[in-house]
DNA sequence: GATAATTCTGCAAGGTGGTTTCATAATCGC
DNA sequence: GCGATTATGAAACCACCTTGCAGAATTATC
């Protein structure tokens, strides 16, 4: 009826701790220090290792360069390629992607036009753009993050930002081109995602609720709650723009600038944090717009904090100052949710289409359900989009190994 | 470090569905029975139930009174009375309380007058009108509503119905008087979880999102998503009353009327529906004024049904035909909760506050975590309330056995 | 160069939890 | 009384994990 417990599960989380100890280390590990990582017995890390290497997961490693005293250690690694993992990111305009290899370090990103009359072709197209030809790793699994409404069904149900999309069933399209497990989600959800598992260290304990907001040419929504995305009946959680007799999209009250992406109004938030007290009444003006509102869903979540994230974030404090001070002068009571930058301007839903990938390719991929994505590597080794080139630690732009 | 998956929990996840079993079934069951009705072999059954026993939990019965063929089953069955469990209403006037036995059998109920300066003698008085007395069984767990906010720490920060609630550890003072595990929470949570348990079934499929409404002296707002109480990162999730420059307590906005409690308000909302024109007006009066700050919260969590709860909600139609064309000329797009009734429209805290003190002594009294809550059988076992009779399936007003 | 110390390695034994199988016991109908 | 039917208890077996121990490989020391 229920679960299904059994020595099966017990198995799983022996190989699912053994499989993190091996993805989290810097270096080859040996069998005893395995044992000290997972907790497990010998005899039992040994016999995953059996079963892992069976897989081609698990390979043998060069012995340690510096010989301590003693028989020296059998060493063993994931094997990077034994698959690869790739995230889309399908925007009104571009497709962007990229690929990890089996550990979340990302090899390759890549930014490709969109062509709205074949967006099967342009995500493939933005996939070559990374995958190393045919001699290449397995695709484990592949996330999808996409500008629009998921339906009950899994199909894309509407897209404002990119209404070729409606009714196309894209996960299942290009899992059968692909030939492996596709995963399909809004994208403001996957920033959400991303945000979550990236904050949790950054910024204190894990955040036990999150609202990602996001503000460039619409302001959008999505919220993390108890640990995983707040879909809601109908996946139309977080979704504010609906309400009649609102109007959601970004402008100021006074009309005189229209905040549609975040190119245009920078100059605007530029002059604000240099003192133009036009300007900083403008930003002010559109703060105070979208604050009642705003409060209204953060008293009904009650989050630990609030991630502002979209093209005018980059303006930090500028922005987030007059916000706050705008949602301050809403939220009377105890409990006022922290408001910080987000962790990724420009890549919230394209790390997030990728771990989301990892996740949804776990089983096919590692053989055990629910391993964690590797979400702090991905971070670590993504290199800055060579288009949009922001101040951050960064490999080579060609991201090649 | 993670989870500590052992052969432990695979035998608790085994005697946890031996317990359920018995507790589900009306007569007592044989050994081939619950190897059928949990799907466990027969061994296993047999350790589960020595271990059980042993407890004091399972006792032998009275074979069957229809003797088939072959050789006659031995029966067992939970002795209801190895353990008690209780859940207090704690209000702004009374306390009442109600007392089941181990298979969620409602033993009896109390309704007695609140003294603010003695809380907690009045929380001891509710009980012994309940409990048995000197012989009764083990008080198991005790499951407590209270009409105000939690603090972080687990005691009343605040309450507007209760000024003396404010800064009082509640669960801890009773737990030391009562000598068992006492859980406190908020009222509107507990009937938000009572409604989210109870209507699974009659409602088609459980719920994903619930959010229930209670309209009465006050409009106040519980939230349930991923099958669990939304509490918000500083337990104030729902609560929409500290938006500044919004009155979010009920009334007119053409004055007339002061929507306090239920009583007073029901005329009119019997006026309003055997046709009165100025009565309906008034009512849809107050559901427009209420419905935009409501249709931001359902916007936002994208709830599978509404719940209408509280004193009002006894009108039916007449508020919630109104409420539902005022939510309905808000929210446009689709995925529209359904708006429906309360099942538990009087006693939702109190059935609540049983229900989790089930759950919350659930590896005390059974030996197992995780054993949900008998909560059909306590809705079909609760006696209607002697105060505030409503036409309800009902056992002898009395109560005891 | 032999020995000691250290570390890793593999195997055997033992425990828990669960399942399948089988011989045995109790009862009813004929 | 006897067979059919059903429940019962014990034994054998499997999966998973752990503890413990003898042995192998290497470095450091005498």
């Amino acid at each position: 009826m229920g679960e299904d417990r059994s020595t099966a599960e017990i198995r799983q989380a022996s190989t699912r701790r053994a499989h993190l100890a091996l993805r989290e280390a810097e270096q080859p590990l040996s069998i005893a220090e395995l044992v000290a990582a997972t907790g497990l017995s010998r005899p039992t890390v040994l016999s995953v290792l059996d079963d892992l290497t069976a897989r081609g997961l698990v390979v043998p490693a060069a012995p340690a360069e510096e010989p301590g005293p003693g028989r020296p250690a059998r060493r063993l690694r994931l094997d990077p390629d034994a698959a690869h993992v790739a995230g889309l990111d399908l925007g009104a305009r571009s497709v962007r992607a990229v690929l990890a290899d089996l550990t979340g370090t990302v090899l390759a990103r890549s930014t490709v036009g969109l062509d709205p009359e074949d967006l099967l072709g342009s995500l493939r197209h933005a996939l070559e753009e990374v995958d190393a030809g045919p001699d290449a790793a397995p695709l484990g699994a592949v996330g999808l993050s996409v500008p629009g409404l998921l339906a009950a069904d899994g199909s894309v149900g509407s897209s404002l930002a990119l209404p070729a999309l409606a009714g196309r069933d894209l996960a299942r399209e290009l899992a059968e081109v692909l030939e492996a497990p596709v995963v399909l989600e809004n994208d403001v959800k996957l920033a959400a995602l991303a945000e979550h598992r990236l904050g949790a260290e950054a910024d204190g304990p894990a955040a036990d609720g999150l609202v990602l907001l996001r503000i460039g040419h619409r302001i959008s929504v999505a919220i993390m709650v108890h640990g995983q995305i707040l879909q809601g009946a109908h996946r139309l959680a977080g979704e504010l723009g609906t309400q009649r007799g609102m109007r959601w999209t970004a402008g100021s009250r006074r009309g005189r600038l229209v905040w549609s992406t975040g190119d245009e109004a920078r100059p605007l938030l530029e002059r604000a944090a240099t003192g133009d007290a036009d300007a900083q009444q403008e930003v002010r003006a559109f703060c105070e717009e979208i604050a009642p509102r705003l409060a209204g869903l953060l008293l009904a979540v009650d989050p630990e904090m609030v991630v502002v994230g979209g093209g005018l974030s980059r303006a930090g404090e500028a922005l987030l100052g007059p916000l706050r001070a705008a949602l301050g002068s809403q939220l009377t009571g105890p409990g006022r949710p922290r408001l910080v930058p987000a962790a990724l301007p420009a890549d919230g839903s394209l790390v997030g289409a990728l771990g989301r990938g990892f996740e949804h390719g776990s089983a096919r991929i590692v053989g055990v359900p629910d391993v964690p994505a590797p979400w702090e590597r991905i971070r670590r080794t993504l290199p800055s989009d060579p288009l949009t080139p922001d101040p951050r630690t960064s490999t080579d732009p060609e991201g090649r190994r």
